[in-house]
Formats: structure tokens, C-alpha cells, sequence
DNA sequence: GGTTATTATTTTGCACACAAAGTAAATATT
DNA sequence: AATATTTACTTTGTGTGCAAAATAATAACC
């Protein structure tokens, strides 16, 4: 082969690529159930462990487009999930506040089986816990 | 922690999400030289490697969804990459054949580096080999 | 203290992922 | 052979990722 580096079996972000949307496809059908969507449940799982922080701390936790962060708020915000206030001390900042629809939905979602979260029938434990080293050294690039 | 599974730092398919997207991103630039996007990169790895398949050949080997690949030929087309026949055999079919501009990028694409192309570059051979057969066993699961 | 630069967020425009519904042609059923 | 089913692909509508530009408020500078 002429160009061994172009072959889509020796790509590894086309894996990445192709794991990816499988697993939130494999998420989408329990997280209809609490009329989330994939980014939306990142969102809430970034408030349900800290709640009360600003966009910007939100954009870090979550890895989620700012762009899109914009839009996700307000249709969470429609859906009663969430507040979004003005900070007092910096007016440029906005605050994020859990609702009371948004708090409970916690329990709910911690009945989605593990199953389906990690979507690994076919990997130990250990195997799981050495693809979270690889992909956080690929996280740490730039 | 009342609900470990909810944490992020617990999730593999976070990681996997923003590893995915980490490494699109990383491609943007390289793939703009050739008026690109990723999606259409891999479009054109798959003819690359097997001109004057159909779309559903297509759709296999690149995972990529029905409906946007109808959109993405399309696009193609218009840039003259690619052309769309229909097969003479079963008119249901759509055969897809490279076009002189689309064969002749294949040596701009192959000078893409590597660092840019894997986005590793804090990772070592035998690791990446490690993480592609991790990725394949999430790319078995239904 | 007024101008400039930086930070936090929103807006806009394009491309794609996905589901669901639609179309057209081949195949199966009877 | 007429009907039904399946296959191959397209269309539509919603949600998101991304870059670039816009807005607004704070911080920095002279």
C-alpha cells in the first residue's frame, strides 16, 4: 500500500470518532426517559457534583462548545432544570443553579445500568480502567 | 459520594467524547488546506483505499450516518471530488467514483504529519496500538 | 480617569449525528 | 402476476460542535 498512514484501519481518531457516537447513541434511548440529550446529561452531571458555578466552570468540567453551552442552558432552562443568574460581584459572570426538577432527576439517572453507561460487555475491569489512562493522555494534548 | 457512577472523572464515554472531539479539532487546520472536513476526510480514505463502491459499502466501512452521507456526497460532488452514478445492475444502488481532483489529494492528504494526525504525542507506539485494540473491543458492542 | 485590553458570554452560520418518515426499486409471498 | 416485504437511499427537523464576530463588563495601563 502506498500510503499505509491513509488506511481508515490505521486510524485511530476514526475509532475514537466511531466509539464515540456509538456510546451516546447507546445513551440515548435511557436518557429519552428523563428527556435528556447526551450533552444536556454532561451538564447535569457536572451540577449534581457541584452546584451553583459559573459558565465558565461549567465549559472547563464539561469539555462542551461555548457556542453550544449558550443554547444547551436555555433549553434546560425551559425545561425547569435549571436557573441561570447574574453573579453580584462580576456582572459579565452567570451562575448556574440546580431546580428542584433538576436535583431529583439525579436518582433517576443513577438507575441507568452500568451496562449501558460504559457500554462494555466485552471489557473487564481492568481493560476499562487502561482505556481511561490512553484517553486521558490524549486529553492532555493540546 | 452518594452515586459514584455520576461522576465525570467515572465516565468512559466523557473521556471518549472529549477525546473525539479533541482530535476533530486537532485536524481542522491540516484539513482546510484540502477544503475538507473531517467527515469528508474519511469519505475520502474509504475511496482511497476502494474507489466505485456503493453507499452502503461506504456507510459500513465509515461509520458515518445515512442521512448526513446523502448531504456529504453531495457537498463532494460540488467540488468536484466525486461522482455519483447509479448502478445499472439495481437502480436502488448509488456507485461512487473519485474524480481527478479527488484521486490527486490523496498525496496532499498523506503529507499530513503523523503528530497531527494521531494527536499523540505524548504517547508511545506500543500505547497507541494498546489504545486501538481497547477502542476496537467498544466498537464490537451492539 | 479615560483609553485599551482582557474576560465572560452570546450570536451567527455552516456542517454533521440522529431518528423518523418518505420514495423508489428489487425481492419474496401467495 | 398482484401484493407485500425488504433494500437502498433521500428528506426533514432537532440538537450539537465549531469558528468567528459581537456584546458587555471588568481590569490594566498610562
Amino acid at each position: 500500500m502506498e500510503y499505509p498512514q491513509l488506511k481508515l484501519d490505521n486510524q485511530i481518531c476514526h475509532r475514537l470518532y466511531m466509539a464515540s457516537n456509538r456510546i451516546i447513541r447507546n445513551y440515548r434511548d435511557p436518557l429519552i426517559q428523563l428527556d435528556l440529550t447526551y450533552p444536556q446529561y454532561i451538564v447535569m452531571m457536572a451540577l449534581w457534583e457541584k452546584d451553583g458555578i459559573t459558565i465558565a466552570d461549567l465549559l472547563e468540567k464539561t469539555a462542551i462548545d461555548g457556542g453550544a453551552m449558550t443554547q444547551i442552558l436555555k433549553k434546560m432552562t425551559d425545561k425547569s432544570l435549571l436557573s441561570i443568574v447574574k453573579d453580584e460581584n462580576d456582572k459579565r459572570k452567570r451562575i448556574i443553579k440546580l431546580e428542584t426538577h433538576g436535583s431529583e432527576l439525579r436518582h433517576q439517572a443513577a438507575a441507568i445500568p452500568d451496562k449501558i453507561r460504559c457500554s462494555f460487555s466485552h471489557m473487564t475491569d481492568q481493560e476499562a480502567q487502561q482505556l481511561i489512562a490512553l484517553l486521558d493522555k490524549v486529553n492532555q494534548e493540546p
